[in-house]
RNA sequence: GUGACUGUAGCUCAGUUGGUUAGAGCAUCAGAUUGUGGUUCUGAGGGUCGUGGGUUCGAGCCCCAUCAGUCACCCCA
């Protein structure tokens, strides 16, 4: 038997991480609950399909294909080598796969929207916590298999739901107690103003990406990169002037120097507008909210607002979420119209943050509140009166299965971060907190009473 | 897909210009000690040195191939 390994860029999580992460997942999702925001889910399979062509060429390199079975049916043989013989020409043959991983959830919740779309409720407003997959070469901090987390409102052009999008974001980053955290907005329609200003309107896409770069490469990185690709220094001058008002200060300086330049096109005027109406909205809300002009985001389907959270400075991780207004969800699945908005949380990445500035609660670190310890026929049954009670009050607690020494039973209790441990050695009964040292004695007759659970239950729920 | 680096015990790593029987710490298990908290001591198990070739009297070490991993580019979360 060859050594045991994972696939690679995949992982294991071991139950101190998953405490963890199930923490941020569900208070991330609670606050998707208080907004009206419903759980959705769909397989981890689609149609190779309806996969294809979604997320540009190098997307489509990146789906991870699930070989079809019964491949060998001598009655497919013909079929499998002529599908074979395809693919190596780099083609598509269903013969050979025809379903596939998937590789984000807003396709699969595009799909799904226009599979259902006559009984969906709109606005329809759906969150989405699973796994995707993706065939990329991992490296640090990319994975092939992650978790996703998105919220959409389909259905609804207003702006509200960028305001509630916007607060969904502060109130979940408050409750993870990540502080310092920025959440910078901007609008695609200012960029496309500035293409249109600069007279490049076909060329906001490529404008964009290069923009978005900004972050990593540096202002100097991107001018060179913009004439390489043929802007000329004209227009390249008006981009640098555009990305130097994001360095001032104050939102409301910013605008007014944006309208300065862009002002005389009619797409940059609605962006400003769409931003004016959401700090407008969350106008005293204490949320950290910067128009950024640089923001641009790399995905060409976003249309109007665009968001990105980024972590606290002090930790150099960046972006922890984004997410932005797209006018089209479902027009490739041949159900136009249905515009939207949605955001995503990077789980791994404010796992990363959380753990950095220690801020994950204590409680996470204890895995059972109770821990009993076996000594012996007698005791065992007493103890596992005691155990059945606390569950039914909800106190998580085990009996320890061995009648081992009393060292191993506390190594254990030690190892497994368990919060109390019972011990009833030679009649000497005793509660003890291995946090906190302190221990709790009782006598026999204490212990055989009906109140006795009531006891270690108020002395355990006073040390939560 | 392109490039660079790394593969020695369950884990982290030593291993000299190529030279007897490949080591340490941690972890595991056993015993002893300790009479109340992760102690200490002793001992044991555990390795085809990623795999396959080659050079050599002799390879963990040199050469070639191959596989795996890590990192960077592209792209992205």
């Amino acid at each position: 038997m060859a050594k045991p390994t994972l696939p690679q860029g995949t992982r294991d999580f071991s139950p101190d991480t998953v405490r963890k992460r199930n923490f941020i997942l569900s208070t991330v999702k609670n606050v998707f609950g208080l907004y009206g925001f419903q759980p959705l889910e769909t397989p981890a399979m689609e149609n190779l399909e309806t996969l294809m062509g979604k997320y540009g060429e190098e997307g489509d390199k990146l789906i991870f294909r699930v070989l079809n079975n019964g491949l060998n049916d001598p009655k497919n043989i013909e079929k499998s080598r002529a599908a074979f013989e395809n693919t190596l020409q780099g083609k598509n043959d269903a013969n050979l796969t025809s379903r596939a991983l998937r590789y984000d959830l807003t396709i699969p919740f595009a799909r799904y929207v226009a599979m259902n779309h006559g009984q969906l409720v709109y606005p329809f407003k759906r969150y989405q916590v699973q796994p995707v997959w993706r065939a990329d070469r991992p490296q640090k901090g990319r994975y092939r298999e992650f978790y996703q987390c998105d919220a959409d409102v389909v259905g609804s052009t207003s702006l509200m739901n960028e305001v509630d999008l916007a607060m969904i974001y502060h109130d979940a980053f408050t409750a993870l107690k990540i502080d310092g955290y920025e959440l910078r907005v901007n609008s695609r329609k200012i960029l496309a103003g500035l293409s249109e200003h600069i007279n490049a309107k076909e060329r906001l896409e490529e404008m964009t990406i290069v923009i978005d770069k900004l972050d990593k490469i540096g202002h100097d990185k991107v001018f060179e990169e913009l004439s390489r690709k043929g802007f000329t220094e004209w227009q390249v001058k008006q981009i640098g002037t555009y990305l130097n008002i994001g360095v001032k200060n104050q939102n409301e300086e910013k605008l007014s120097l944006v309208k300065e330049l862009l002002g005389d096109t009619g797409t940059a005027k609605k962006g400003i507008a769409e931003l004016e109406f959401i700090l407008d909205k969350v106008k005293g809300k204490n949320i950290n909210l910067v128009v950024d002009f640089t923001l641009a985001r790399g995905l060409n389907y976003y249309t109007g607002i665009i968001f990105e959270a980024k972590a606290p400075a002090s930790v150099q991780i960046g972006s922890i979420g984004g997410g932005g207004r797209y006018d089209d969800l479902t027009g490739l699945f041949g159900v136009p119209n249905i515009p939207g908005v949605g955001i995503s949380f990077g789980v791994d990445r404010i796992y990363d943050v959380m753990e950095e500035m220690a801020i994950f609660p204590t409680s996470l670190d204890i895995s059972t509140t109770v821990l009993f310890f076996n000594e012996g026929e007698e005791q065992l049954k007493f103890v596992f009166e005691i155990a059945g009670s606390l569950r039914k009050k909800n106190i998580s607690c085990e009996i320890y299965p061995d009648q081992d020494k009393e060292e191993k039973q506390f190594k254990y209790a030690v190892r497994k971060r368990i919060q109390f441990i019972f011990s009833s050695d030679l009649g000497n009964y005793k509660l003890k907190n291995l946090v906190t040292s302190e221990s709790f004695n009782f006598t026999a007759s204490e212990v055989h009473t009906e109140t006795f659970t009531g006891k270690i239950e108020s002395i355990i729920s006073s040390h939560k």
